[in-house]
DNA sequence: GTCTATAATGAGATAGAC
DNA sequence: GTCTATCTCATTATAGAC
């Protein structure tokens, strides 16, 4: 891995880990084994840096979601497994954390990614819905799918316990299995 | 007003605004228009004076919340109400919002009262479920719900719109009003 | 109680040697 | 390409005058 690669990998975990405005390009450095010299080489200061490290998170996020969303069963199978597939709760997701970094939503060149990761997320969930569970408003639910994600964490970064995630994903697959009558 | 209440209300409106660790003491004592010797005569510091901000909008969310949740109608008529109550979208929830910032979730005394105001929410919302809606598991529905708007602030700021917030509102009352029977 | 120094530390970036 | 100064400004506080 080259320096450049490294310091947009080191720039990825800082982001997760502190988010935009409390990382600095010293701990970006640092973390990545590579002077200020270098980085002001390869990127043109942290805003570039943060823009390539966000645009490969959330590409690495869209293909792990797809991985759930495209496998086997049917919708709310598929959703279920997404739901249910392994997260590290509570350092939250690396994308939806930004949202509440005042430095990614003011800068339209660093909130794109984010806009475009969760709009996508909510129209392929909306398809899925669509096909398997008409009774209910597939766009509406959709975003309620992906709300309690995000919400979730936000609950158990609250209660420093990953509990109230898994309490809130339960309750939204509990509704679901309503919606499809096989409660 | 004081001098010691402005420069509570001017970290309560930053804290909002900008999260804690982005917010300044020279930022707080501008707003509030006082000088640096007056915020270190009524506070230890930053931390100390963030903690009072904090308590304070939290008591402050919760009185809003009951007027809703104590209100006329049924489980699911109350908790349309609160839903439904005019709230800031892009500026986030102002407690939610710091469960984001490490500078917050690290220190215990600066997230105890995030923690009570979710615990008790959550609380207050499966009472209310448990009497009235007998198909649903309430704690997690309970869940479900805030987390529901907590990732509605999510989406609409990385949106950089309020659509995201509202589907995802409407898809959660959507489901309950099958749960209820009632669609 | 409030004010104005003063100061140590870090952020964020530029310059120029190697 | 990478390194080590260097620079400017903000942060977070302390000291002491008024």
């Amino acid at each position: 891995m080259g320096t450049a690669d490294r310091l947009v990998e080191s720039t990825r975990e800082l982001l997760w880990e502190r988010g935009y405005t409390a990382t600095s390009p010293r701990a970006i450095q640092e973390r990545a084994g590579a002077g200020q010299g270098s980085m002001y080489h390869h990127f043109r200061g942290k805003p570039d840096l943060a823009a390539e490290a966000i645009r490969r998170t959330a590409a690495e996020l869209r293909t792990a979601a797809e991985a759930s969303l495209n496998g086997p069963g049917d919708a709310v199978e598929r959703i279920t497994a997404y739901l249910h597939r392994s997260r590290d709760v509570l350092k939250g997701c690396p994308i939806g954390r930004l949202a509440q970094d005042p430095g990614i939503v003011d800068d339209p060149v660093l909130r794109e990614p984010l806009d475009t990761t969760f709009t996508w997320l909510r129209g392929r969930l909306a398809e899925l819905l669509a096909e398997d569970v008409p009774a209910v408003d597939a766009g509406a639910t959709a975003a309620t799918i992906v709300a309690t994600l995000q919400g979730g964490y936000v609950l158990a970064r609250a209660a420093g316990s990953t509990e109230p995630f898994e309490q809130a994903v339960a309750g939204v697959l509990g509704l679901l299995s309503l919606a499809t009558g096989k409660a």
